[in-house]
DNA sequence: AGCCAAGGTAACGTTAACGTCAACCAAATT
DNA sequence: AATTTGGTTGACGTTAACGTTACCTTGGCT
């Protein structure tokens, strides 16, 4: 993921363009989730999808925001946390003052907690790395 | 956290000496969590403390073993994880090359999939990071 | 002896994140 | 026309990880 991949997604984020849909069906597919997920998700308000009679249909920026949902689901985030999460995105772009530097005191801390979060995983990614070690050490007499 | 701290965690949860001895409060306070979760964790299999005269009291091996439950859940890890992670530590040190080698497969898959979590939070962080810059940009006009 | 704080078990309640029906609709196929 | 396919909304069930309440026990203090 190189800082060009994340401009792109984030960019992604705010496309509303009609080129790309997807069903629901396809979504779950290509993610690896349930139709009952997704659907949850939509009622706790992490995703908003257009209707065509009466269907859901996902446009890239949905897509986008599902991606993000998983990957903070992967790391240990509720849900809650990752509705304000994606709030984040969005909003930024066109805002006032007022709203900007509210997003920047939000990314400031989430970006905290993300780096600390990092942090534990080092920790025990250094006591695994030692237990493997010992073992290797051990075998070989 | 250096090399040297990880071994030092590795070893204490060898460590049986009657030295350091802690009652449940005392470990609950330390570590900010509740009386009913540290005994949660002990009808999980998480931990096993000794009793004297039915009261429960921790070794330096059951701290850091609590510590390890903590880290763990604090990067999203089930109970049910934990359990079987913990199981790696403890075990190596005198078992035979079969079980020497399961260890290490176990470490081994552990640590690949820490480190794919890891993966997971640097994306997250380029993101943020991406909204963080851009709205700075934004209000310095 | 009486009491209280700290500890114990047992059992029911709660919240999050879905799974699992059941019953319905609408377009496409046979 | 009937059926299959793919979608919809409830509504209830489930699992994990505790919270909460109720009710004993025990060692220490006065």
């Amino acid at each position: 993921m190189t800082v060009t991949d994340a401009q792109a997604n984030v960019d992604s984020h705010r496309d509303e363009g009609t080129a790309d849909l997807f069903g629901i069906t396809e979504l779950c597919k290509e993610f690896g989730i349930t139709l009952r997920a997704l659907r949850f998700y939509e009622d706790k308000g992490l995703l908003a999808p257009r209707r065509i009679n009466g269907a859901r249909v996902y446009t890239r920026r949905d897509r986008a925001r599902l991606a993000l949902i998983l990957r903070a689901k992967s790391i240990g985030s509720s849900l809650a946390d990752i509705k304000r999460y994606l709030d984040l995105y969005g909003t930024h772009g066109e805002g006032r003052v007022q709203q900007l530097s509210y997003v920047i005191e939000r990314t400031d801390k989430e970006i905290a907690e993300l780096e600390k979060k990092r942090g534990q995983i080092d920790e025990i990614l250094a006591e695994l790395r030692v237990i493997n070690a010992t073992c290797k050490n051990q075998i070989k007499d």
